[in-house]
Order: C-alpha cells, then sequence, then structure tokens
DNA sequence: AGTTAGGATGGGAACGTTACCATTGCCACT
DNA sequence: AGTGGCAATGGTAACGTTCCCATCCTAACT
C-alpha cells in the first residue's frame, strides 16, 4: 500500500483520531488519552507498522535525543570498554549515542564535531586526541571530557585518578624488591592524562627510594629503538632488580613485543602496565596491570553529561576513578622482597 | 546574540540573500550562484557560525545520511576492526555512521533496529546475534549482513569464505603433521557462519586422513567444562600428534586459557585460530592464526550497501573474503612434517 | 437550572530545510 | 527589434512532528 514510511497522520485517520491524539499516545502523554482511544490507536499503529520519524520530532521539539561520542581510537581495547559503558548508560537513560572515531587525526576530530553539531546532538561525550583544537575549547555543547583534560576548555572530566594509579604502581613495583624503573609512555605533551602520570612518576620516585628513567614514544614507531632503549636499560649494572612501568594499554603491548624480541621473559626484570587486557593473564609469566574501572568511567560520563544537561551552569566535576591492582608474575622479582632501604621494618 | 543556533534564514538575512540560495550553498549546487553571493554567504555562515541542521534536511529530503550499524559483540576485536573500515567507507561516501551495540541479546537487537528505524537510516548493516528475529526478516531498509547469513532474510552477505578458511586451516595443520583435530567452536545452530565452518571441518577431515572432533560450547561458560573436554582429548593415546582448531577469536582466546591452565605449551599439541588478535605473536610460541581482511570486509560491505541502494532490485550479492595464514610455533609439531598418509611424496 | 471546572480531543502554526516553479536580466539568435 | 533561452536568484509549499490553544462534553458545584 503505502511505499513510504506511514506518518502521524496515516495512523490518525486509520484510527480515526486526530493528530494531537496520536501524538500525545507516542510521546509521555499516553495516560491523558482514554482507554477505548489507546486501544484504537494501538491498532492502527501496530497495522500499518507506524514508528515516529525522530527527525520531525527533533526538529520540532528541539530534542535530538542524540548524544555524540568522539574516540580518539577505537581500536583500542579501553576505549571500547568505556565505550560500551557509555552507550549503555544512554540507553538507560532514553538516548542513543551516535559514535565517531577520528583516529588520533585532529582533521577527523574537527570534521566529526562539526557532523555531530548537525545533528543537533544534546551533548558530547569526547575522548580527545592530543593535539589542540580550538574547535573544542568554543564548544557550545555541552561536554564530558573522557580521560583527557583539555586546558582552554570548561567542560567535565572523567577518567583515572592517575596519582593514585601511579602510586599504587610504585608501591607494588618497590614491595616487589623493584629498585630501578623504567617508564614507558607515548609522548606526554598535550595530553593531560599522560602528563599527570608522568609528573606523578617523577615525584613518586624519591619518597620509595626508587630511581627512575623516562622513555616516551608513540607506539606506531619501529620497534627497534624501544627494544635499543629497554635492552640498554637492562643491561646496565645495578645492584637491585628493575621493572618496566607502562602508562597505556599501548605502550605495554609494545613494551611485550620488545621483551619479546630480545627474549627475556618478565618477571626478574619487572613488567608492569596501567590498563587490563584480555591476554595479559596469558603471556608468561602473567603480566601485572592495573585495571581501569572502565563500566564505571563510561556510566559516571554519562551521568556526569545528564547533570550537566539539566543545570549548565553547575560547577565543573572532575571525576576520578581508582584502578584495581591485577598482580602477576611480570612483577615477582625472584629475590624475595626486601623490606623498603630505611623505613620501618615492623610495618 | 542569538541563544539557539543560527538557522538557514539568519544567515540568508545576514547575507543579504534567500534561504534558497543559502540552501544551495551548503547543498551540491554551489556552483550554480555567482561568485559574489557565494563570498558574501560565506562571510555571513562564517560569522554567525552556521551549520545546517541535518534533522530538518532529512525530514524534508527524505535523505538522512545515515547508516545504521548493529553489532552482536562490540568488544570483539573483530568486529571493532570491522566496524572502523564500515565507519571510514560511510565517511568516503557522505554517510555518518550510527552505531548500536547489541551484546549478543535479541531483544536490544530489535529495540536498536527500530531506534534506527525512526532515524530514517537509509542502509543497515548487520552482524546479527544469532537467534531468529523476525523483526529482521521483515527488514524493509536495505541491508546488508555480516558475517553471519540469515536465512528468511531478502538481503545481501558480507564475510570470510567460510569454506576456504577451514580448508586453509585443516591443509596447514595437516602440513605440519597433526592428524587428530579438535574442533572448538561457539554453539554453531542458528549461526550461519559457524554452521558453514563446522560443516566444511567435517567435510575436510577424510580427504585429508584427519580425525576430528567437535566440541560446541559457550565462551562465557565456566572453563572447567572446556579444560575437562580439552584434557580429554589430550591425554587419549594416539599414533600421530593432535591440534585443536578454534572457529573464531574468542574460542581462541578460550582455548589459548584452557592450555595455560592445564599448563601444556601449544605446539606439540597444536593450537590454531580462525580471527587474528593482538597477542596471539606473544602467547608463547605463537599462536598460528587465518587473519581475517577486516578493513576489505567493512569497506566492501559499504559498497555493497551503496550498490542496493542504487538499485534495490539488483540481485543479492554474498560476497566472501579470503584469510591470510599466520603460522607460528603453536603449529610446529615438532615431528617433522611427514608427507599425507598416501598421495604422492614428489610434490 | 445555571454556571463552571476540568478532562478528553482536535485544529493549526510552527520547527529548519529542500524542491519546485516563478521571476528577473542579459545575450544571441533570426 | 522581437523572440527564445539560459543563468542567477527568490518565493512558497511541503516534510512529519510537537506545542499551544480552542472546543466539546460531562459532572459537580451554587
Amino acid at each position: 500500500m503505502a511505499d513510504r514510511a506511514p506518518t502521524l497522520h496515516d495512523v490518525a485517520s486509520a484510527a480515526g483520531a486526530s493528530k494531537t491524539s496520536v501524538s500525545r499516545y507516542f510521546g509521555d502523554e499516553r495516560e491523558r488519552l482514554s482507554a477505548a482511544l489507546q486501544e484504537r490507536i494501538a491498532t492502527a499503529a501496530e497495522q500499518l507498522g507506524f514508528s515516529p520519524n525522530r527527525m520531525a520530532r527533533g526538529l520540532k521539539g528541539g530534542h535530538s535525543r542524540l548524544i555524540g561520542m568522539l574516540v580518539a581510537d577505537i581500536r583500542n581495547p579501553f576505549s571500547v570498554a568505556v565505550m560500551h559503558g557509555v552507550e549503555q548508560a544512554c540507553r538507560q537513560h532514553g538516548y542513543s549515542l551516535m559514535l565517531c572515531n577520528t583516529d588520533n587525526a585532529p582533521s577527523q576530530e574537527r570534521e566529526h564535531l562539526a557532523l555531530l553539531a548537525s545533528y543537533r546532538v544534546e551533548g558530547l561525550v569526547i575522548n580527545p586526541t592530543g593535539s589542540h583544537q580550538p574547535a573544542l575549547d568554543a564548544q557550545t555543547i555541552p561536554t564530558v571530557l573522557l580521560d583527557r583534560r583539555l586546558d582552554h576548555a570548561r567542560a567535565d572530566v572523567v577518567g583515572l585518578d592517575n596519582r593514585l594509579a601511579i602510586e599504587m604502581a610504585l608501591d607494588h613495583l618497590a614491595a616487589q624488591g623493584y629498585r630501578e624503573v623504567f617508564y614507558l609512555s607515548e609522548p606526554a605533551a598535550q595530553v593531560s592524562s599522560r602528563e599527570q602520570r608522568l609528573a606523578s612518576f617523577r615525584h613518586g620516585l624519591a619518597p620509595r627510594g626508587l630511581r627512575g628513567e623516562v622513555h616516551c614514544q608513540a607506539p606506531d614507531c619501529a620497534d627497534e629503538s624501544l627494544q635499543a632503549a629497554l635492552s640498554a636499560f637492562i643491561q646496565r649494572p645495578a645492584a637491585a632488580p628493575k621493572a618496566v612501568l607502562c602508562a597505556n594499554g599501548n605502550m605495554t603491548l609494545a613494551a611485550t613485543r620488545a621483551f619479546h624480541a630480545l627474549a627475556i621473559r618478565p618477571g626478574a626484570t619487572g613488567l608492569m602496565g596501567i590498563d587490563e587486557l584480555d591476554w595479559c593473564g596469558l603471556v608468561e609469566p602473567g603480566i601485572t596491570t592495573l585495571a581501569q574501572p572502565t563500566a564505571a568511567i563510561g556510566h559516571s560520563a554519562v551521568a556526569c553529561l545528564l547533570k550537566r544537561l539539566a543545570d549548565p551552569a553547575r560547577a565543573i566535576d572532575d571525576i576520578q576513578h581508582s584502578p584495581t591492582l591485577m598482580a602477576r608474575g611480570s612483577t615477582a622479582a625472584g629475590t624475595p622482597p626486601q623490606p623498603p632501604p630505611a623505613a620501618s621494618s615492623g610495618r
């Protein structure tokens, strides 16, 4: 019969009702209709296979019921896990998620931002690419920043408690008897979470009697430079065991590959990373990680966004989640854990 | 100034032009406008920060410029990789992607389908959950099925050449000297790709002089049953080496975990899987896989969809991609590869 | 009985855009 | 000079909804 999708009007005439009534039925005023009318509309709609046109609805009411999400790297399991949480939370609150992947490219970030704006998304969850984006700063749509802070943008931030994470990592490494730590990160400039972790690392060394060394490099870089740096670190003579600490999942993967290429089994030389990955228990002897509560992060990002939608003027939130230590063989030094150099030994 | 987003009309009056001209400027008739007018509109739009409202555009023209994608399990790296390809391809063709994750739940599949329909997406890329969905069959929106065929739905299919994949796997295992193969799959009923792989497995054994055993189980199931089955298979006395073949990435992960729990190092007992994963090179001694060309699959899914959009009546496509063998240590039997029992030895 | 409150319903004007048709010039024909 | 055509622009009616207001009816008041 109808070649195109049936409209409100079609349903109305089929049910012998007015557009308004049908609109009410599908909106949130269904109770205002008499039982008889509800029945008629339900039947007619069912029969025609009607589903309200969200475009039209969004146009008239100004509510798109859409939330946009910008992910820097969709192939990063951490991002996917958070995204999963975000999507669930959105759905729970009656929003749909429009997802865009920027592949860490500022140009795509800009483009997608414009796109999402043109769909009049009501809110934005953004995991920004590193580089500074004026377009992001000028954001007029309520925004929650994921994992990465942006200096110039007035937006809520949800992510990991980076200082706590690094301290937990250093505590664990120190307790396991490691005394020198090689910190492996992607280039930290411009990316707040990396900067925070790096700074916390630097500050956290001395109080624990640790020595540290920092190595930053892009993960897509050739493996050789990482291998070389790692190998130099490991071969350098030292009195106590050494460990490698990876600032995120990408680097954990890179470091594990480097260990593998150098034919070094983690443990005697420690290996630890932030972000839990499927395979961390599988690579011998198991790789110690700090797992991020990805679902919680996703949910709280949406919760935060909705709060801002409800009250645009409220103070900016900065929600920091705590990681969970997954201790495995890669940080069992082999030498029995020694008490820290100076401190009390009783406890 | 303006509290809400500026409209076409705002730009028009700011530029001293008509709505039509501005519409033309932002549509695909920009060349029809004189240079002077283009200039004026560009300036005005820039200054107001105008971006056309896609909702309104979609409403009037009937073109949402939206493609919907339904993914059964967003935490499956294979799905994500394909999705990445789909998104790229969409963007290249001027479409945006609306992504929904069904978490393998038919109810969510139904729900999301309705949602996408209500946004009037022009096409659908679906990776169906297993169970039979009348809603999917009745699909009136042009649809491409990913990886999984649906009996009752008239839709194009894009995926792996499952028969070829299994044959490549069996060829490889046979060539490496394995003679008994334990086939590990998620429950195959209702899911065409699993059924195809399973059937190909069964048919491919005899010609190669192999013996086979099939084990199906849900991946979220407790590990013990898998471990028990695996252990029974491995301990059974046999004249020649045995191998485990995993039907997809999830099962490869499960099997690797089981090997790990049983403290068996793959190799003497072979281990191989369909789907390449980050860590397959990392787990000792490297896990042999068949990599799917995920980007190509994503791109061809969109290409296929666009062809159908252009010509709804054309014959149904069934595009099968070929996998790539990533041979690693987990299928190096240790015994030198013997020539197949009967066949010619000269080649 | 007359008035009024209020519940149920319908009519019509937006929302921001595009599609169609109309209008204006201007130039090149015969 | 008159006509036709084309290029450049503008006006207006949709698209499918929701929102505001009007209308009707029933029931409960004075």
